[in-house]
DNA sequence: AACGCGTGGGA
DNA sequence: TTCCCAAGCGT
């Protein structure tokens, strides 16, 4: 294999596109002949028929072009498809949730959550009147908690407007909590067969390589020619199957990295792969680099349990439990995370010990969760820090909603032996 | 509209 | 082990 192209750059400033042929700034080398032969070659221009200028979002591809990537989409769809558990129903509900998690998550990851949740809420309305906390149990180590709470409101929403059944169109599901714009458009085509268009970030690198889409990942121009590139390629039969192809396409054959061209289905269709630029669309993403977030934890064993709280709704882990957290500076001595963590408790505590350092890396944090052993002299009562407090074994914690970052503080302080025999 | 929001898997 | 990465919704 040769070396990886850099698809992402962090910190740097973006390069501007010129969108003409012969004057775009190369932002990863060109594959090379001696590349896999999985990757794209780079090759002389076919006396093929797609546009060869870069398509702008006023200009409409011809609907030659959209046939030549319909029809064998389709085809390709039907003999490769994934055997995906939510591909299996026709709920409407199985389907939204299945969604809800895809978004921002693998499908490997998705899975298990998918049938596990589903038994425990298997309706809208068995999911509507569960309390927040047991959802967000259900949603404990998935991530992007606030899909969870959107959800949550979502199927209240439909009990309470729609007695309890998912609207059927991507108008009337935007306006739902959680639904944006690829949501509604995928549980409409999906679930319902409405020609629905969605972009999600497969099809947005699928179409920038079929149709030589320029510009970078948010750029205005470029997402109204993505959309209006779906909206004019999912009308026809099979909508739903039509954009689950593109999307499936994009993960397993369009990949971002060495996609796999002499698989692929549609390049006779592909601008990018004529011109071999396959490797260089779409433009890489600029990325922030993290922010540090230190947390002093607070460890606090009392009669075989220790003292959690749940954290307010919004912001990082929104609703989850935790031990008792107060943020504080990197370099901060252990006195001042004792004096914050008894702010945020109410009470003032005694530091018994330091426990150690959980470090997580999140998209935009990079976390240390530093655990103290405390102690105080009377049981603290809620404050504005917190939603709740409440003492729990390490069995009744593992039932909480509570982030993984917090699951391995955790675990951490328990294989410290803060509780006797735990 | 730029930024905040998690995680597991792969290099 | 450590670093890097995906990409929709809400504010």
């Amino acid at each position: 294999m040769t070396s990886r192209s850099p698809r992402s750059k962090r910190g740097m400033a973006p390069v501007h596109q010129v969108p003409l042929e012969g004057i775009v700034t190369k932002t990863r080398p060109a594959v090379t002949a001696a590349a896999s032969p999985d990757e794209a070659p780079t090759r002389k221009p076919r006396a093929g028929r797609p546009p060869s200028t870069p398509l702008a979002a006023t200009v409409a591809p011809a609907p030659e072009h959209l046939a030549s990537v319909r029809g064998p989409l389709l085809d390709w769809y039907d003999r490769n498809k994934r055997d995906l558990p939510w591909r299996r129903t026709k709920d409407p509900y199985a389907i939204w949730l299945s969604e809800v998690m895809l978004q921002q998550t693998q499908v490997s990851t998705v899975i298990p959550y998918w049938e596990r949740f589903l038994k425990r809420f298997p309706t809208a309305r068995a999911l509507a009147s569960a309390p927040l906390d047991d959802v967000l149990s259900g949603w404990k180590g998935l991530g992007y908690y606030s899909r969870a709470r959107n959800l949550h409101r979502a199927a209240q929403e439909v009990v309470a407007r729609f007695g309890g059944t998912l609207p059927s169109t991507a108008a009337e599901l935007l306006e739902l909590p959680g639904f944006g714009r690829y949501t509604a458009g995928a549980v409409a085509s999906i679930a319902f067969g409405e020609e629905a268009p969605l972009v999600d970030g497969n099809v947005a690198r699928v179409f920038s390589r079929i149709f030589e889409v320029e510009g970078l990942p948010g750029d205005r121009q470029r997402e109204a020619t993505l959309w209006a590139l779906a909206t004019a390629l999912v009308k026809g039969p099979r909508p739903g199957d039509l954009n689950q192809a593109l999307m499936e396409h994009g993960a397993t054959t369009c990949r971002p990295e060495n996609p796999l061209c002499l698989l692929c289905p549609v390049r006779t269709a592909c601008v990018a792969f004529r011109k071999g630029r396959v490797d260089e669309l779409p433009p890489a993403k600029v990325r922030a680099t993290p922010k540090k977030l230190t947390l002093a934890v607070a460890v606090w064993p009392h009669a075989g349990t220790l003292l959690f709280a749940r954290r307010a709704d919004a912001g990082l882990f929104g609703g989850l439990w935790e031990l008792p957290a107060a943020e504080i500076a990197d370099d901060a001595p252990d006195s001042e995370a004792r004096a914050r963590l008894s702010a945020a408790l109410g009470v003032d505590v005694s530091l018994e010990g330091a426990l150690g350092t959980v470090k997580r890396q999140l998209t935009h944090r990079d976390l240390s969760l530093r655990l103290l052993r405390v102690s105080g002299p009377r049981r603290p009562a809620s404050t504005p820090a917190f939603q709740e407090l409440r003492w729990c074994s390490p069995d009744d914690a593992g039932k909480l909603g509570m982030s993984t970052a917090m699951q391995r503080a955790l675990d951490l302080a328990l294989e410290a032996g803060v509780l006797p025999g735990g």
